[in-house]
DNA sequence: CGTAGTATTGACTAGGCTCAAGGGTGGTGG
DNA sequence: CCACCACCCTTGAGCCTAGTCAATACTACG
């Protein structure tokens, strides 16, 4: 449990800094970042940002994990992306000038810094040194999303499901993987039956053990093998 | 067909610097680009860079179309992207300082122009108006993927036919849609056989034409329906 | 200790893939 | 200019993955 009372966090202090663009590119700024931004608790499943708004400025995750997800046509939530601690979000409609294309919503308790749009702006204008780490973060994305959308049409279910499992792993650390069997449908793309007959089949398999809703890898190995590449 | 023997095109008489990202952000620097250029014409189904290797500078179409595409384990391409007139292919790689996650190849014959890793990157930096357009364009195309995620994961294959056809007959213009029956399905991420069979089924609903390979749209409110959204 | 949200299981269905076999078309070279 | 060959397109049959619907069990929290 977060301390709910913790009304600012410091960057020079910022456990999180270290994974992060700013900790990164920007080592000499911290306290004028630190003078820009506001903190806030947020709890569990409480939105940041929605799908169609426009960008008030950037989200900087400080403690716990965010979903990045966009709506079908039905409404059904697919998730791009699960960010972790240092990792800043919203940028991307900054620069487009479009509302946002997806949605952002705690998936666990969390501490969140914002920074304001023309603070951010301003800063990426006069930072070459951010302005680049920015850039390349937008890059590097972009090649992750190619291979997002060839997973997804071309690999089965189940091997989704085995490369999806290392890609949490590696966001979740050494804590486990701890979502909704919804949640974690929506990040693999298929139904929550299909994913949990599936997680059935892989702790039969010897590959991961299921203590409810938490989920501990035991065979990463096999995983990569399912996988494929 | 194109003139083969046609070894320079100019910036300034480029037909499609109106719609390129340097015809609307670099307005006098058509002279500067055309200094630090080459141009040469592609034969159809000539790759400009592959998978896995580095990029060595930018490539800008100026006539034809080009394909961005990814290779899924069993080496099965899908297509990310179709590159027409006036976009600049391959910046990416260049700014994320990986290797290409994606392979560009011509569709049909092509003239593109070539600008150099270090003098684009000088641009960039020198050029804020420019850069200012790069930004926007990756942060756009990282919000259409998000939506290209999206539809792969939860729409049908007759529903992606439908959304696939709304967007190529956009890149084709006035032109008629012009692919292979096995790019078209792999732009769609189906089988082609799938998409054949899918071809018939909307031809016998008249909402498009087909001479053989070429395709003619009759009805697209009728795709923007079963597109849904 | 009840209730709401979450997880699980079963039965059924169908969309879409694979394999296999023909039919067209257009580009090239004789 | 025409014939041939390689490539591309089309069709059919059968199977299987994965989605939907429906009912039941579990768990955590107030």
């Amino acid at each position: 449990m977060l301390d709910k009372s913790h009304k600012h966090v410091s960057c020079s202090t910022c456990s999180a800094r270290k994974d992060s663009i700013f900790g990164n590119y920007c080592e000499c700024d911290a306290s004028v970042v630190d003078n820009l931004k506001s903190s806030a608790y947020y709890k569990k499943n409480q939105p940041l940002f929605l799908e169609g708004s426009f960008p008030r400025g950037v989200y900087c995750l400080n403690q716990g994990k965010v979903k990045i997800f966009a709506r079908g046509d039905e409404g059904k939530e697919q998730i791009i992306h699960i960010a972790k601690e240092g990792e800043i979000i919203g940028f991307r409609s900054m620069f487009s000038e479009e509302p946002y294309k997806v949605s952002a919503s705690t998936l666990e308790e969390c501490n969140i810094c914002f920074i304001n749009k023309e603070d951010f702006l301003t800063m990426i204008d006069t930072n070459p040194t951010l302005r680049n780490g920015i850039m390349k973060e937008l890059s590097k994305e972009l090649g992750d999303r190619a291979m997002f959308i060839t997973n997804m049409a071309q690999k089965s279910v189940r091997e989704r499901l085995a490369f999806s499992l290392i890609i949490l792993a590696d966001i979740y650390g050494d804590e486990q993987i701890n979502l909704t069997r919804e949640d974690m449908a929506n990040f693999i793309g298929t139904a929550t039956e299909t994913l949990i007959r599936l997680l059935k089949d892989f702790k039969e398999e010897g590959i991961l053990e299921i203590h409810t809703r938490k989920l501990e890898i035991t065979n990463k190995e096999k995983l990569f093998q399912i996988a494929g590449k």
